[in-house]
This record gives structure tokens, C-alpha cells and sequence, in this order.
DNA sequence: TCTGGGGTCCTAGGACCC
DNA sequence: TCTGGGGTCCTAGGACCC
């Protein structure tokens, strides 16, 4: 084996939004924990003692609120402020030891390993120490050879997490063989359900199987895609690591309403309300928008009627303004719009996105004028100094009917100085 | 009453061009 | 009788991820 072979470290937060919640409840460490989606709808994290009771993911809290309450469950709204100061800090925990980090997702990191001292079991059980010392979170390491073996392995750290104290080295031959005669296909990076059942209709019901497979006939009957993941699976590396945080290339904000919308007006405070948030995303990764979309939605669910539609929208010039792009998303509204539906849900999808400087105008397509360049910066300044949400459009309601429910929501904890943890002596 | 939100990449097919 | 071929761009839809 030679010491240049490529060697990654999964390192994931074990049921990272519930751990959020146990940093500043610690009384709750024993206690199994739920989080639920916005609007309290359904489950999306769990700790270990919660799944233990049955409770899966994605299950709809109305329908379980009351079986919660007799088992002793903890129930949080989330708090994606919390989770994203918290994610924060692990990450720059984790970019202390190692030198090639990547963000994979709020509580997900790949670490290139590639050339660092053996051996790197203690490695990664530094990297464990040291996030749990600095940010109080439990986290499970998996290392090996390609980004999929090392999810594999981190896989396996959860599952085996008695004997592997939460970090598992996969490098081994004979264990990657052990492992993966133990995984079922749909628990691969890369495999989902869909896939995973037409697997098992060729009969590839296990990882093993599936690494066994010709790469060449993966790729005709199943695409590119689960071609690289068979790849992978048999250590030849396919996907590679990636420091930089490439821009987004689309910049959407949809989200159900707290209580039903029926009125245009409603909506309307709604609709450049998401506006607001998804230009704030589109500023901060310094691009403008050429087109974006906008869509008004009923429930899927329940026998009322339904509707569902959307609009394109076209500003004079590719912009960052969230003034012009409110007056553009209300004329588009309009279009959309019928009186008569229960409305669940808006939805704003910026699309074309470029980077300032890489749209060039001509005599016949101006350019954002300087004056909107000015505001814009003036009020992001503000808000960063006194919230999100300071300064904004008159369109956008200081208080919403239709606002998110989160009856259970935890403090901001660690961005908030008016919501600091509070300690009485007795 | 009440069922998440925000992304990515790939492919197929149509329009259009020379 | 015989009815091109290759390229690009765009969009919609499907699959996946957390």
C-alpha cells in the first residue's frame, strides 16, 4: 500500500439537532429528544433513546404528540440559529487538527487524512476529544479510502458504537469485506430507495454485492452516478474533496404557513417576506439574480380543493435589489393568484444566478444603478448589527398571522445576548 | 386543525443551427 | 425508391443528499 493513497475521515455529529438542544439542557442527557420541522410538523431528529421507542423519522407530530407525552419524550420546534452557531464552531474545531476540511452539511465533515502520521485511529480520536471538549459534541469518525468507504465506516462507528467508542478505521481490506457483506444497498452513499429496489430485483441486496458488480454495466442500466458509487465502494476513488464552498447556483425559500393563507394580502406580506430572506442569501454569495420564480401552493393533503402554480419573473436587469424584486414577485402574484384555495405554502426559487462582475451590459441592458448598490449595503449593515429582519420592505409584516408555529422552540442560546443561559446561586 | 426545507447532479427530449 | 448528421442550448423530470 503506498503512503500516498488518498484517505478521508468522515466526521458526523451524532443526532446533531438534539445534541444542540442537550449543550443547554443537560438534564436531558438521559432523556430520549425529538426536533421537529418547521411549523412543528413532523420529526426530524432523533436521539438514541427516542428511535429505541419507535418513534421515526418523519413521523407527523399531531399524530404522535400524545404517545411523546406518555413516554417521557422531549419535544423541541428547531432552532437552525442554535444548530448553525454550533455546526460553526465543530467545523472550526475540526479545521484546528486537520488541513483539508469540507463542509458537507450542518453537522457532516469530510477531512483529507492523505499523508498524515500513522497511526490515524488516534488521529480521529483526537479530532473526537478535542470537538467534545471545546463544543460539548459527541461526534463518530469513519476513515477510509474514498469518501464512500469513509461514510461506510462512519456508518458503522453508529452501529457498532460499543465496540468502536465511535470511530472506525476501514482501510483494511479484509474489514471493508466485513462491512460491507453486513450493509444493506440502500445504506450506501449514493443509493436510495428507488434504486435500492431495482437492485434487489437483479439480486444486489448488500454493499458487498454491489462493489462486485461490473462497473461498466452499473453505468448502463443505472447511470454515471451509481457507476462512481460501485467505483468508490471498491476503493478507486471518484469524488473528490471540496474545501471552497462553491456559490449556489439557484436560491430558494419556501416554507409552509403556521395557519392557513386565504387572502391576496396575506399572501402578498408572505411572498416578500421570502423574498427579504432569499436576497439576503443572494447578497451574501456576492451574486445577482436574471430571473427568478415565483409559486403559491394548497396543502397535498385533506379533500379541499387544489392549486397549485407558479410564475416566471424577468427584472429589467440582473439584480440584488429587494425592492425591485418585491415589485416584480407582487406583479407575478398577481398573475397566479385565485381567490377561493386554503393556501399552504409560498415559494421564491432565484435562478440564473451570476456573479457581480461576470454580466457585462450593453447600450440596450442596464446594470444595476450605484444607488441600489449603496442601499443594499446599508441594509445588510443594519441587519447585521440588529437582527435579520431590522429593516426590510413595507410589504413584509412586522408580526404575521401566517408565521411559522414553533410553540417548542429552545433558546438562542450563543447569538442572542438577550437569550444567554441564565444560572441562579442558591 | 396539524404531514420539512433546501439543495445537487444527470438524463432525455425538443428546438434550433449549419 | 430514396427523406442527414452532428452540435448546442434549454427545460422538465428523476434520483439523490442531509
Amino acid at each position: 500500500m503506498s503512503p500516498k493513497r488518498p484517505t478521508y475521515a468522515l466526521v458526523d455529529c451524532n443526532s446533531f439537532y438534539c445534541s444542540c438542544e442537550r449543550l443547554f439542557r443537560p438534564e436531558l442527557r438521559q432523556v430520549p429528544v425529538v426536533v421537529l420541522s418547521n411549523n412543528d410538523g413532523c420529526v426530524i431528529a432523533r436521539t438514541p433513546e427516542a428511535k429505541a421507542l419507535g418513534i421515526k423519522m418523519g413521523d407527523p407530530f399531531f399524530k404522535i404528540r400524545d404517545a411523546l407525552k406518555a413516554k417521557g419524550v422531549v419535544a423541541f420546534s428547531s432552532n437552525y440559529e442554535l444548530y448553525g452557531d454550533i455546526s460553526s464552531r465543530v467545523q472550526r474545531t475540526i479545521e484546528s487538527l486537520a488541513p483539508r476540511v469540507e463542509v458537507y452539511s450542518i453537522d457532516e465533515s469530510f477531512a483529507d487524512l492523505t499523508g498524515i502520521a500513522e497511526p490515524l485511529g488516534d488521529f480521529a480520536r483526537q479530532i473526537q476529544a478535542r470537538v467534545r471538549s471545546w463544543t460539548g459534541m459527541p461526534v463518530g469518525i469513519g476513515i477510509g479510502h474514498t469518501k464512500t468507504l469513509a461514510k461506510a465506516a462512519q456508518h458503522a462507528s453508529k452501529l457498532y458504537k460499543e465496540r468502536t467508542g465511535g470511530v472506525v478505521d476501514l482501510r483494511a481490506d479484509h474489514a471493508v469485506e466485513w462491512l460491507l457483506k453486513r450493509m444493506p444497498t440502500q445504506e450506501v452513499w449514493g443509493v436510495g430507495r428507488r434504486i435500492s429496489v431495482r437492485l434487489e430485483a437483479d439480486g444486489v441486496t448488500t454493499a458487498w454485492q454491489l462493489a462486485n458488480t461490473d462497473p461498466k454495466t452499473i453505468r448502463q442500466r443505472y447511470g454515471v452516478v451509481l457507476e462512481r458509487t460501485v467505483r468508490e465502494l471498491t476503493g478507486e476513488p471518484c469524488i473528490e474533496l471540496q474545501e471552497a464552498e462553491p456559490d449556489r447556483q439557484a436560491i430558494c425559500t419556501s416554507r409552509m404557513f403556521g395557519e392557513r393563507v386565504t387572502t391576496l394580502e396575506a399572501m402578498r406580506e408572505a411572498v416578500a417576506s421570502y423574498m427579504h430572506r432569499a436576497t439576503q442569501k443572494l447578497r451574501k454569495q456576492q451574486s445577482l439574480t436574471a430571473v427568478f420564480r415565483v409559486a403559491v401552493l394548497t396543502s397535498p393533503f385533506g379533500d379541499g380543493p387544489k392549486y397549485a402554480n407558479s410564475v416566471m419573473c424577468y427584472p429589467p436587469y440582473p439584480t440584488d435589489d429587494v425592492l425591485l424584486l418585491t415589485r416584480a414577485a407582487m406583479e407575478g402574484l398577481e398573475v397566479i393568484w385565485r381567490d377561493g384555495y386554503r393556501y399552504s405554502k409560498a415559494e421564491i426559487l432565484l435562478m440564473d444566478l451570476r456573479k457581480r462582475g461576470e454580466f457585462t451590459g450593453d447600450l440596450f441592458t442596464p446594470s444595476q444603478p450605484a444607488r441600489s448598490d449603496d442601499l443594499m449595503r446599508v441594509l445588510d449593515l443594519i441587519n447585521v448589527k440588529f437582527g435579520k429582519n431590522a429593516l426590510h420592505s413595507g410589504r413584509m409584516p412586522i408580526d404575521a398571522t401566517w408565521a411559522m408555529k414553533r410553540e417548542m422552540m429552545s433558546r438562542s442560546y450563543t447569538t442572542s445576548i438577550n437569550q444567554l443561559m441564565r444560572f441562579k446561586a442558591l
